[in-house]
DNA sequence: TTCTATGCAAACCATTTGCAGAACG
DNA sequence: CGTTCTGCAAATGGTTTGCATAGAA
C-alpha cells in the first residue's frame, strides 16, 4: 500500500485553499508512519518531537483530510481509526486488538468464498454498509 | 424483514442459562418494534410504560442478545444501533439521519453495479469490514 | 495586515463500572 | 435460598466547542 508524498498533501492543502501549518504536516505524516492510527496515537507521535499539541487541531487535520478526499475513517470498536486513502477498499479488522489490515483484491476474493463456502472460522463478523442520502434505497421513509 | 417472537427469545434465554427478566423482555420488544434503535432509543421506549430502567441495564441486555447471536451492533456516527437478527446483511445507512435500511440481495446487487458502473450519485461511502482473530488474513503483525 | 488555525480548558455524551439491594429459578 | 440481575451514581474516554492568541499568506 504505497502512500502519497508530504509534498502532494501540501499541495493539495494549497490548492483548496487552506494553510499548509506544521501541524497539518505533522499529522500527515503521522498518517502516512504509523498504520492506521487513532487520534490519540497520532497526538502521541507528533508530542515526540514538537511539545505539545491539542486533540482540537489533531482532530480539525482529519476532519480536513476527510473533506479533501484524502482520508478514510474507520470506526473500530469506540475509537476511530484512519485510513490515508482516496479510494474505499475493504479491511479485515482484528477484533482483539483493533489492529486494521487493508485488504487486496486477491484477499478480498478470498474472504468472500470463505463466507460463502460457510466455512469461516477466522472470520466472525461481517460488515457491509452503504452510505447516502434517505431517498437513496427505496425511501422507506419514516 | 420478518422478527421471531418475543417467545422465541425468551425461550433461548432460557435455553441458554439466562434469566428471563421483565427488563430483559422489554428490550426485546422494543427491539422488535423500533427498527434499529439506540440504546437510549429503547429505554425512553421503555419508560413509557415501565417508571425507569437503567441504561447499565439496556447496555447488559443488548451484551447478552450479542453473546448468543441475536443481536448485530451497527455503528452509527457516535452511537451504535441494533439490528435483532441472526444473521450478517448488509445495510444503507442515512448519513443525514442516521437511519438503517436492511439490504435484500435484489437491492444488494444494484447498488454494487451502481459502483461498478462508477456512477454512484447517492452513494456517498461504502464499508466492507471482515473481523476476526490476527492471524486470520496473512499475520502482518506488529 | 487579515483571515484562518492553534491551544487551552471545559463541556459533551454514549457507554462502562462498582456495589448494595431485589428478584428469578 | 443462592446466584444472578437491577438501579443508582459516578467515572470513563474519545471527541467537540468557545474563545483569546498566534501565525500563514
Amino acid at each position: 500500500m504505497k502512500h502519497k508524498t508530504v509534498e502532494y498533501y501540501r499541495d493539495k492543502l494549497k490548492d483548496e485553499g487552506y494553510k499548509v501549518t506544521p501541524q497539518r504536516v505533522e499529522v500527515i505524516r503521522s498518517l502516512i508512519e504509523l498504520d492506521h492510527p487513532t487520534a490519540g496515537e497520532i497526538q502521541s507521535s507528533i508530542e515526540e518531537q514538537y511539545p505539545m499539541i491539542s486533540p482540537s487541531t489533531v482532530y480539525g487535520a482529519l476532519e480536513l483530510l476527510e473533506d479533501i478526499g484524502e482520508l478514510i475513517p474507520i470506526q473500530e470498536g469506540s475509537e476511530t481509526r484512519y485510513d490515508l486513502s482516496p479510494k474505499v477498499h475493504p479491511h479485515y479488522i482484528c477484533e482483539d486488538t483493533g489492529k486494521v489490515y487493508d485488504l487486496e483484491e486477491a484477499e478480498l476474493k478470498e474472504k468472500l468464498s470463505d463466507l460463502i463456502a460457510c466455512g469461516p472460522d477466522e472470520i466472525t463478523r461481517v460488515e457491509l454498509n452503504f452510505y447516502g442520502p434517505c431517498n437513496g434505497p427505496e425511501s422507506e421513509e419514516d
